[in-house]
RNA sequence: GCGGAUGUAGCUCAGUUGGCAGAGCACCUGGUUGUGGCCCAGGGGGUCGUGGGUUCAACCCCCAUCAUUCGCC
């Protein structure tokens, strides 16, 4: 009764504008696209159980290749079942590569051709990260969605550096492609393209990645602290240039108007901290807008957090306890609060796929927009 | 009853030879974009126990007094 899943498979069943409506399948189940990916580091979406994930309506997490493998290590949770069998979640999971840890924990780590040298955050240990080497890691992970080694280059990078970086991300992903070919098991594998804030340089990095045979297409190194502006031009100059029929990825975007700005320029698949780190520091969004639910103002305010919503926080709890519960520092404050944020962004994207099956997806962005005046954060 | 110690921000405490009242935490308001449950930025807060004295000037020196605390009768 039920057709096989064919792992790489991306349906388009509707657009709107640049926007597309698709299905992407999995060794783990089908995805619906445009689609929020919560982040789910070492295995756990912090503070968050898998019974939690269910009621949000997750349909697909990540896990992170450089955390894993120093703790707890890549091999210990293959001898586990992958990890499905080791975490409990039986859907699918992308894993993203240890590329942007080599850039974000810059400290102590060296780029060469033949990969990133670093030091463990954790005990200081050293280590050797190469395309194959982390291919190999998201393999005995059994991820559902490998990313391929990359370099993310910091704002401010220098041209000449920056030409240069995105032809060893090139090589790098190549290399990565060499050791896993297309259809050779359920785990796929997404290429990243870079090209720091030059857009002939996004561009040659498509041209170099497009032509060969990845599962998708990311663009990586947008969001390190960049103007607005300069992110939106750079999508908008980028997005067309990827291979129409595979799935596209905005890594670690963003704001929900970064997301819904995404969808408008054709971006499938997005994911980001923001929901869950902000929902520990209290930052909550809402139908109404962003607020810290920290503030004075809540302190003896009754009603729900967000009356537009029907997640198990708002359904339960007044916005008197929760912003109780984020000054004690109580534990159950951040699993609550990201049960809401988290919430909120499926539900974007949810109401953001209804949007463009019925060709209104430009009203469902200027709403949000309405909301989120200052761009979102 | 006698002797000592201590009284400075909500809390714990610095404060030089007498020269504009300080820190940490807490509190308040922002920030947080392929996550080190972190971190960063800004802000509001004072009868320096009380009363007197000396001095151009006192948290600081002198006297008295109250409170807390420890020890001894």
């Amino acid at each position: 009764m039920v057709t096989p899943l064919i792992p790489g498979r991306f349906t388009i069943r509707a657009t709107d504008g640049k926007a597309r409506l698709g299905t992407l399948q999995t060794a783990h189940g089908v995805v619906e696209t445009p689609i929020f990916m919560p982040v789910g580091t070492v295995g756990r979406v912090k503070a968050v159980a898998p019974d939690d994930l269910a009621g949000i309506g997750a349909e697909i997490i990540l896990g992170n290749t450089y955390h894993l493998y120093l703790r707890p290590g890549d091999e210990l949770i293959h001898r586990r079942g992958g990890l499905h069998g080791f975490t409990a979640w039986n859907k699918p999971v992308l894993t993203d590569s240890g590329g942007f840890q080599a850039f974000s924990l810059s400290e102590l780590r060296t780029i060469r051709e033949n990969g990133v040298e670093f030091r463990s955050h954790l005990d200081g240990s050293q280590h050797l990260f190469t395309p194959e080497k982390v291919v190999e890691i998201q393999r005995n992970l059994n991820s559902d969605i490998m990313m391929v080694l990359d370099e993310c280059v910091a704002y401010g990078t220098p041209y000449d550096y920056t030409a240069k970086s995105i032809e060893l991300t090139t090589r790098w992903a190549l290399r990565s492609r060499a050791i896993h070919p297309a259809c050779s098991s359920g785990n796929l594998l997404f290429a990243i393209t870079q090209g720091g804030f030059f857009a002939d340089l996004r561009s040659r990095s498509v041209e170099q990645l497009c032509g060969h045979d990845f599962d998708g297409f990311a663009i990586g190194g947008l969001s390190v602290g960049e103007p607005k502006s300069l992110m939106y031009d750079l999508l908008a100059h980028t997005v067309p240039l990827l291979p129409a029929d595979k799935p596209r990825y905005l890594m670690g975007v963003g704001t929900p108007v970064d997301i819904v700005t995404g969808i408008e320029n054709g971006v499938d698949m997005f994911d980001c901290v923001l929901p869950t780190r902000n929902a520990r520091n209290g930052t909550l969004y809402t139908s109404q807008g962003k607020i810290n639910i920290k503030r004075t103002q809540y302190a003896e305010d009754d009603g729900p957090l967000d009356p537009g919503c029907s997640c198990y926080t708002c359904r339960t709890f007044s916005r008197a306890y929760l912003r109780h519960l984020q000054h004690s520092g109580e534990v159950t404050a951040f699993r609550l609060n990201s049960v809401h944020n988290l919430t909120y962004f499926l539900n974007l994207v949810r109401g953001a796929r209804a949007a463009v099956a019925e060709g209104r997806l430009a009203a469902f962005a200027a709403g949000i927009r309405a909301v989120y005046p200052e761009g979102g954060v």
